[in-house]
Order: structure tokens, then sequence, then C-alpha cells
DNA sequence: GTATTTCCCACAAAATCCCATTAAATCCCT
DNA sequence: AGGGATTTAATGGGATTTTGTGGGAAATAC
């Protein structure tokens, strides 16, 4: 199956009601139905978040229950709390937008715009300011483009 | 069948009658009846309750019914104690509230404030501050969040 | 009769839905 | 291949509904 691949780039703003559209490369790689349901996931190593489908949703949870009678419990709780706790499916309002979370919205330091970068199965939800500090050079790239882009027009 | 799938946080207050608001994302996934039933389990490794529908319970007593016939016949017994014994069966109010025991909420160690966390099949319920205190990383993120949004405005 | 528990109603804040408007792609027809 | 017309996408704002929480009245227990 091929389905939910990722593959592309956007800008999209975040209002003061904490919407944020989902951009037509994200949306149209879900799998079809009505309405469409996209999960956020805190990203370990980076600070910002993970978007994806219920595809690659089951391929985490497969990945966290092979951990579940390994040496550490402890750790498996916590990360099971990540998963099942702290990330949120949400399903995309008729205009294709979805609403952050507070407590999302500070883990990934989303501030009034979002950067979403594709990662093949699951795609980054950065700030793009964040992104061209803490970013290498493909990341970097990407921000500060739509930074100028914005930037010069507001 | 996804029934009862819990995913999702969110913090209640407890009020001077013990009572407890059920957080929509819990009362949702719930198999829809009226009244709506709600379990209160101990959590056996961390000091937090659990909370599940019928659904997770009739698991947790097959799991039980496993070890029946098996090496220590002592701690069967209080295990089922536990199950049978400290465990509630609550319905939700109309204003989708339950309300506390006080051997629950003190084994929960629930003070004023109670916070939920999703795990899949059932979540937890914690005090806040003990949660920054014990918790991992994703815990201690969650718990810390809503005492900095809670704290601040009281 | 007093204290506790349960039920019911009410209010305010927040989340959700819906419609309108603008901007940007895409199509289509010479 | 150009240029207008049509569709799709992005965002803003208002109206409606849900949710969380407080308090009082009725019922139950002591």
């Amino acid at each position: 199956m091929d389905s939910e691949i990722f593959q592309g780039n956007a800008l999209s703003a975040v209002d003061g009601k904490s919407r944020l559209s989902i951009p037509a490369f994200i949306r149209n790689a879900l799998i079809p139905a009505e309405p469409r349901h996209i999960h956020l996931t805190v990203h370990g190593r980076a600070p910002c978040l993970m978007v994806h489908g219920d595809n690659y949703s089951a391929h985490m949870l497969a990945e966290l229950d092979k951990r579940e009678n390994g040496a550490d419990p402890d750790a498996f709780d916590d990360a099971e709390r990540g998963l099942w706790g702290m990330s949120e499916r949400l399903n995309c309002d008729a205009g294709g937008r979805i609403v952050l979370s507070g407590l999302l919205r500070e883990e990934g330091r989303i501030e009034d715009m979002a950067l979403f970068v594709g990662r093949g199965r699951y795609a980054e939800l950065w700030n793009p300011k964040v992104a061209v500090e803490v970013g290498g050079d493909r990341l970097k790239t990407i921000a500060s483009y739509y930074l100028r882009q914005r930037g010069g027009k507001a």
C-alpha cells in the first residue's frame, strides 16, 4: 500500500483561535474519508511536532508495543503516555483546518506561523523561526525562504 | 472494534462535594449508554488511579482469572480484593460528573485537581503535583503545563 | 432534627460549526 | 502559449452548541 506519503512543504498561519489550515499536500495524501483525521504527536528529538495519518499512527503503536515487557517499565509507561496522552487525533473542519491545543502548541513552540515539512511517512510541523535557529542546511533553506516571503508582505 | 480508546488529556477541578467532571475525551469514548459507567481502579505501579469503561474492566478480570491457580494463592486473593473490593463502578450524573470516594481519593493522592492522561485502553488519573514529582518527561510536561495554566489564573 | 448525599437547574467560558471573502492555482478556449 | 474564467485552497469573523463548574432543593441516612 502506498497511502499517506507526505512530500512537499507549506506555511500556514495560526489565527487567534489557534486554528491552522492543513495544506493541500497533506490533506490529499490522507486516506480519503469524511472528515479527514490528522494525528499530531510530539517529536522526541527535535523541537517540533509530527503530523501524520492513521496509518503511521498504527505503526508507532506497534513499535511501542514491542517494548511492552522490556527492561525499563518506567520508560515504557512514559512513552505510552506520550503517544496516547499527549498526542491528538483531530478531524479537519469543512475548511480543512484543525485547532491546536495549548499543550501541543507550547511543546512544538508554535507561535503565529507553522511550517509543514514532508518526511515521507509523516511530516514535521515547525515554528519557522525555531527552524532557522536549530535546523540543518536544508531546513534552514526552507524556513528562511518562507520567512522572507511572509515577512516582506506583512 | 475500536471502542473505549482514550487519547488526550485534561485537568478537572474536585469541588467541596468531591465531585469531578469527566472530560469530554473520556465521556465520548465510552460505549453510549445512559447513564455512562466509569470504572475507577487502583494502579499498582504508580501513585495514581486508573479510569476506564466496562470493556477494559472485563479484560482485567480475565487477566486475573488466568492467575487463579498460580504459584502464589495469597497474592491472587489480594489482587482479587483489589479488583472487586477497592474499585468502583460509578455513573456520571446529568452534568457528566462522578463523586470520588474517600478511599480512592486517598489512594490516588487526589486533592483539589485531577489530571486525566490517556493511555489507550484506559486512562490515568493523577494529582498533577504528584505527577510532576514522580513522572517521567512526558507526564511532567503535561502536568506542569496545567499547573502553570491553572496556577497563574487563580 | 441534623447531616450527608443525590438530583436538578443555571451560568460562563470555551470549543465547534457555518458562512463569507480573498488569494492562489488550474483549466480551457482561442 | 496567452489570458480570461473556473475551481480549489486559505483565512477571517460571527453564531450556536457543548462543556465545566457552582449552588440550591429534595431525598436519604443517622
